[in-house]
DNA sequence: CCAGACGTTGTT
DNA sequence: GTCTGG
DNA sequence: CCAGACGTTGTT
DNA sequence: GTCTGG
């Protein structure tokens, strides 16, 4: 996934509050790779915070970090039966900002052709269905929040692409979704749904996104006509530097009343 | 009772 | 932690 | 998700 | 083929 948009802004759309920026400071990533930090917006106690977790959830009887690896996205069907999720479905739910996400193709060979796909409507915030965990390292004795990001079937948009896709969350869904009392799994599962079609924009991108050294705005930029099976950067080694975009442009978004009317529009 | 799994993707 | 398999 | 490793002994 | 790392 892309999450370009900063914490604060992210804050400003969610109506909550930044924590714990100190662990994982933000950086604005075109290539946010699982184990990555990622931020995700979730209910205290006391209000809703914008958080940083690690992509992959892990499960509070882990041995060790890395098993939260295989975690890195729930199926939908049977995420309220699972071990490993179904504790944090009941409590623990979380929605994940993206800017867009990737997918790829299998083409018939062995590239696999990335696409990237985004709301077609600009400056709206993707709200991508998750589940989140705290775990403790019995070794340093460190707390490790963590997360997951929830699939269904692909709608039809995505068809030709891949057979699941991410949960998108319509606005009118993010209050019950965050609501750790909220218990009535009926209407919670009723949310896990694949998305109208129409809502998002795809294009076919480099295969540089194949590598998670690299990084930068450069990496959602559409591939020319009939270039989607070039090898991008594909079969070259990464940069040794992957470029981290600092340039004006980058990173910033319009006003949050834009995006809560653009997300307002997604699924009427 | 203890040991071992606990997951998704895609491919055959 | 909790369930399944042996 | 994709990329890259997949191994030991011993030497510098 | 399968696992680990990112």
């Amino acid at each position: 996934m892309t999450q370009q948009t900063s914490p604060d802004e992210v804050a400003r759309i969610f109506d909550a509050e930044v924590r714990d920026a100190g662990d994982a400071p933000f950086e604005p990533s075109w290539n946010v790779a699982p184990t990555d930090p990622v931020t995700v917006v979730l209910q205290r106690d006391d209000g809703r915070a914008v958080e940083r977790h690690r992509w992959g959830l892990v499960p509070p009887w882990a041995k060790a970090v890395k098993e939260g690896a295989r975690n890195i996205n729930a199926r939908a069907e049977g995420i309220a039966e699972s071990p490993t999720f179904r504790t944090s479905f009941r409590k623990r739910r979380c929605i994940i900002p993206a800017d867009g996400f990737y997918e790829w193709q299998r083409t018939g060979g062995k590239r696999r052709q990335p696409w990237y796909l985004a709301p077609d409507t600009d400056d709206a915030v993707l709200a991508l269905a998750g589940l989140w965990s705290v775990w403790k390292d019995p070794v340093s004795g460190v707390w490790v929040p963590s997360t997951t990001v929830i699939t269904t079937d692909a709608n039809d948009d995505l068809a030709t692409l891949h057979d699941r896709m991410p949960v998108l969350l319509p606005q009118d869904a993010w209050a019950a979704w965050l609501d750790p009392e909220v218990q009535d799994q009926g209407l919670l599962l009723s949310f896990l749904r694949p998305a109208p079609d129409g809502v998002l924009e795809m294009h076919a991108v480099s295969t540089r996104v194949n590598d998670v050294r690299n990084d930068g705005p450069e990496l959602i930029e559409a591939l020319a006509e009939g270039d989607a099976d070039d090898a991008g950067a594909g079969d070259r080694p990464a940069a040794e530097e992957p470029a981290r975009s600092t340039g004006a442009g980058t990173g910033r978004r319009r006003a949050a009343q834009a995006d809560t009317e653009g997300q307002g529009t997604l699924f009427d």
